[in-house]
RNA sequence: GCCCCUGUGGCGGAAUUGGUAGACGCGCUCGACUCAAAAUCGAGUUUCUUACGAAGUGCCGGUUCGAGUCCGGCCAGGGGUACCA
């Protein structure tokens, strides 16, 4: 006998702590099996799980319990993204410490991840800020720097001269400091990047390769690397005594040049500075503002003429050389030909500054003379007014020029990436120490590695704005490996993607004396099926692809793609709570908000708050929601359930209550039916035994593809057709089919009906069923008959009947002759199976 | 600004990839059971129309015997934009 309600309070502990006694997740690297790495973006420990991360792991779970059940060995495990600034805040905040801070909500999560029973490898588990971890980091960075993939440049960054500290682009709100409201300034720092340039051709001929990716991640990917060929020419200065280097794509358009225009921080604008003030002045206004891009594309386009004129390569005519706001030194040559008839920063600029706009580029030679609609037009088309151009179309005309200046020596056809190389330094405390020491005799020393970890010292102070290491009395105050001399430790930190590009690495193995064991990582790399969300589609997967590489270049690694298969789910959304705050923005969480009609308040105060847009779920927005409240509820599996209904995973989920009933009443009423199962029940039902078989193979279809929500409908539909039917020997094996089958989904549930059953063993531990291929197939299908397109009726027929039979039934149905009304029939179009459609 | 994605009933969505639009679930309505409620079970649920039927997949246009699906042009929302993770 079983009992009446299934109870997830007592049942969900029991199975938790049965898989945990039998380990029966511990991946074994030794194992015969084929093997099986399903892999979710590991969480940073923000402090308590959220939404979506349970809808990650529980897609990700789903499929590692399908695959052990395929017979797989498989590697599912888990850790923490643990450093990054959250933790610098909640200690200025609240005055806690980084780490214990850190430390507490890893525990905290750790326990709510196990209420929902995930199948995972726990024996792995491992935080980022543990010296054990970051000191490999710290071993494998001192690897690339030797290999030449490390130096040092300066390079921009948001300064707040009131809190006299480097500002994250989040910390930037509006072009001011978020605590202390001043404007922000881009000063330069001399700071650590990365090689990744250099594998610039590499990672983008990769993306080729990768099957088992979205199209769209690849596409985002590729406009990223941006591989653009173009045109580098000089420019000779008429009224003084230099050159100026331009970079193009569109050297086609070069007739159409009217000004050249540099950034505010290359050499020729700097050497105007120096003599006039004016110039000088307009250089400090560009220092203006923030470093991101959309902030400088969106800016003003704002411009100064130098006075200094240029030649012409081709017509020789005089253009006047401006210092231009939107000119970025990182890309290309820091200086542009401007074309405004074809394109649209030209445009802006010129039209603002009364510079000409001529077309170079129209639709048909006839189009010529036609006047721009008020933007530029930076499609194909055929060159005009371009002397001997003109005629050509955009390709020919870009060979033309390009040949013409190599011939001639004031030019060459190049290529040029939009990918830069990657800046690591973080003026911050919580991050890994970058393992290198400053001498005034030897310069920047690495730190041997029989010295690390250099670990990050816990008395820091974080009373005042700025990085802790910099101002700590003792921490940086070493001697240098080289001479032996008094020396400074580098005080800025490794930024936090550099700790989540090679974690997966450390899972597949974890030594104490190595980073990893290059014959185990090779037991499981790459990774088979990669889960995170899409927010993450260029920057950590690209760099984690480069840091592959960049390992695989060092001899670390054989593996040149870290990520087989990857699928970015949909984020979870909730609308967003805030209220005004001086210069501040204080947003509040869902359970502190009472919503009322069309407004919300404060449950703590009762006064109002602003209702703000439906977006992703984050911290600093605090639009989050606490799964825990919904376990307690109605237990794992109704929540795990409710995670894969409805939605397909790759889309945004917003979050509602509604619907978390409903899979809780679902949860009781599979173990109703899994209460009837009766082992003395015999006779055959064969639509129960055909139903049970498509739906085998189907959802076993619909888990290998992620789409979680149609193997749920399926699932659904078994369950109605098992209920409806009489006990028989087809019965129990559709609802112990559906046992296994629902059992990666809610494996609490199934263990429990297992059990009930008389079954031994761990449903974990079970095999997927099997499916009889002769009973997928159906004997009859309906067919649809349209008259012009229209559906008329419909019609039952033998699977496989002839075109002709098909028509001639068509054409006896009342309906369809009552519609042709007559009229003579043109054509009749029979799809076999489906549809017949007369055309008259 | 630029790159990428999404848009289908009251709601989440399905549609064998050009072939019956709305599977399945949520919600709601009605009914059964009950003294009553909960739970459970059954029926209904795109809109308009008394009906025949017509319209309908963000908007406008196109290709096709046939378009949610393909093409062109828009609109709206979301993600990323190199120091949020």
């Amino acid at each position: 006998m079983t009992a009446e309600r299934f109870d997830p309070s007592v049942a969900d502990r029991r199975w938790q702590a049965a898989w945990d006694e039998a380990r029966c997740f511990e991946a074994d690297s030794n194992s015969a099996k084929p093997k099986s790495y399903v892999l979710e973006m590991f969480p940073y420990p923000s402090g308590r799980i959220h939404i979506g991360h349970v809808r990650n792991y529980t897609m990700g779970d789903v499929l590692a319990r399908y695959r052990r059940m395929r017979g797989d060995e498989v590697l599912h495990p888990m850790g923490w993204d643990a450093f990054g600034m959250p933790a610098e805040n909640a200690a200025m905040e609240k005055g806690v410490h980084p780490a214990g801070w850190t430390y507490d909500n890893i525990a905290t999560m750790k326990g709510q991840l196990k209420q929902l029973g995930f199948a995972l490898d726990w024996s792995r588990e491992f935080a980022t800020c543990d010296p054990s971890y970051y000191g490999h980091e710290q071993a494998l960075f001192v690897d690339l720097y030797e290999a030449g993939l490390v130096y040092r440049k300066e390079s921009e960054v948001n300064w707040d001269p009131v809190d006299m500290t480097v500002l994250a682009n989040e910390q930037v709100i509006d072009g001011k400091g978020w605590r202390s409201g001043a404007e922000v300034e881009k000063r330069k720092l001399n700071q650590w990047f990365l090689k990744i340039t250099d594998f610039a051709e590499d990672l983008l001929d990769g993306l080729d390769t990768l099957d088992g990716w979205p199209d769209k991640v690849r596409t985002m990917q590729t406009n990223w690397i941006g591989k653009s060929q173009g045109l580098e020419f000089r420019f000779v200065g008429t009224n003084f005594d230099e050159t100026i280097e331009v970079y193009t794509t569109r050297p086609d358009t070069i007739f159409g040049a009217s000004f050249v225009a540099v950034a505010a921080d290359h050499p020729i604008a700097r050497a105007v500075a120096d003599t006039s003030a004016e110039a000088a002045d307009f250089i400090a206004l560009c220092k203006k503002g923030g470093t991101t891009a959309a902030e400088l594309e969106t800016a003003e386009k704002l411009g100064l003429d130098t006075g200094l004129k240029v030649a012409h390569p081709f017509t020789g005519a005089e253009l006047p050389v401006y210092i231009a706001n939107f000119v970025l030194m990182d890309y290309g040559t820091g200086a542009i030909m401007a074309v405004p008839g074809h394109d649209q920063r030209d445009f802006e600029f010129a039209t603002k500054y009364g510079l000409p706009i001529p077309r170079v580029v129209a639709a048909s030679a006839e189009e010529a003379g036609k006047p721009f609609a008020g933007e530029a037009e930076s499609g194909d088309g055929v060159l005009v007014n371009s002397d001997f151009l003109s005629g050509m179309d955009v390709e020919a005309a870009k060979t033309e020029v390009i040949a013409r200046a190599e011939a001639e020596g004031w030019g060459k056809g190049t290529t040029v990436w939009r990918l830069r190389d990657w800046g690591v330094s973080r003026q911050r405390y919580w991050g890994t120490p970058i393992p290198f020491i400053h001498c005034d005799g030897c310069g920047v020393v690495s730190v041997p590695k029989d010295q690390l970890p250099v670990v990050l010292p816990e008395d820091v102070d974080f009373s005042v704005p700025g990085n802790p290491l910099l101002r700590h009395p003792t921490w940086k105050n070493t001697t240098c490996p080289k001479c032996g001399g008094a020396a400074e430790r580098e005080t800025d930190t490794l930024d936090t993607f550099v700790n989540s590009s090679w974690y997966f690495l450390r899972f597949a193995s974890q030594p104490a004396d190595k980073p990893f064991d290059a014959a185990e990582v090779a037991q499981w790399m790459p990774v088979d099926q990669y889960i995170g969300g899409i927010e993450h589609a260029i920057l950590h997967l690209l760099y984690a692809r480069f840091w592959t590489r960049a390992l695989a270049r060092t001899g670390h690694l054989e593996v040149q793609e870290p990520f087989a298969s990857l699928f970015t789910q949909g984020m979870v959304t909730h609308e967003v709570y805030s209220r005004q705050d001086g210069p501040r923005e204080l947003y509040f969480t869902p359970a502190e908000v009472e919503r009322t009609g069309n407004g919300a308040s404060l449950k703590a105060d009762g006064g109002p708050v602003t209702i703000g847009k439906v977006v992703k779920m984050s911290k600093s927005k605090k639009n989050v929601v606490d799964p825990e409240d919904i376990i307690r509820d109605y237990g794992a599996d109704a929540v795990r359930w409710f995670m894969l209904s409805d939605s397909p995973p790759e889309r945004d989920l917003p979050w509602s209550e509604a619907g978390i009933e409903g899979c809780g009443r679902f949860v009781q009423r599979l173990w109703r039916l899994f209460g009837r199962y009766d082992a003395a029940a015999t006779g055959e039902d064969k639509a129960l035994a055909r139903k049970t078989h498509q739906t085998i193979a189907a959802v076993a279809e619909d888990i290998e593809a992620l789409a979680f929500n149609k193997a749920v409908a399926r699932l659904y539909e078994l369950t109605s057709a098992a209920e409806k039917a009489a006990p028989s020997a087809s019965r129990n094996h559709a609802i112990r089919s559906l046992l296994l089958m629902a059992s990666p989904m809610m494996p609490h549930l199934a263990e429990e009906a297992w059990h009930a059953m008389g079954e031994s063993g761990l449903v974990a531990d079970a095999a997927w069923p099997e499916v009889d291929p002769a009973l997928l197939v159906e004997d009859e299908v309906t067919i649809a008959v349209q008259h012009m397109g229209k559906l008329r009726d419909t019609l039952t027929a033998p699977k496989g009947a002839s075109k002709d039979d098909l028509e001639a039934l068509a054409l006896a149905s009342a309906n369809v002759q009552r519609s042709i009304d007559g009229k003579p029939i043109r054509k009749v179009i029979v799809v076999p199976d489906r549809l017949v459609n007369i055309v008259t």
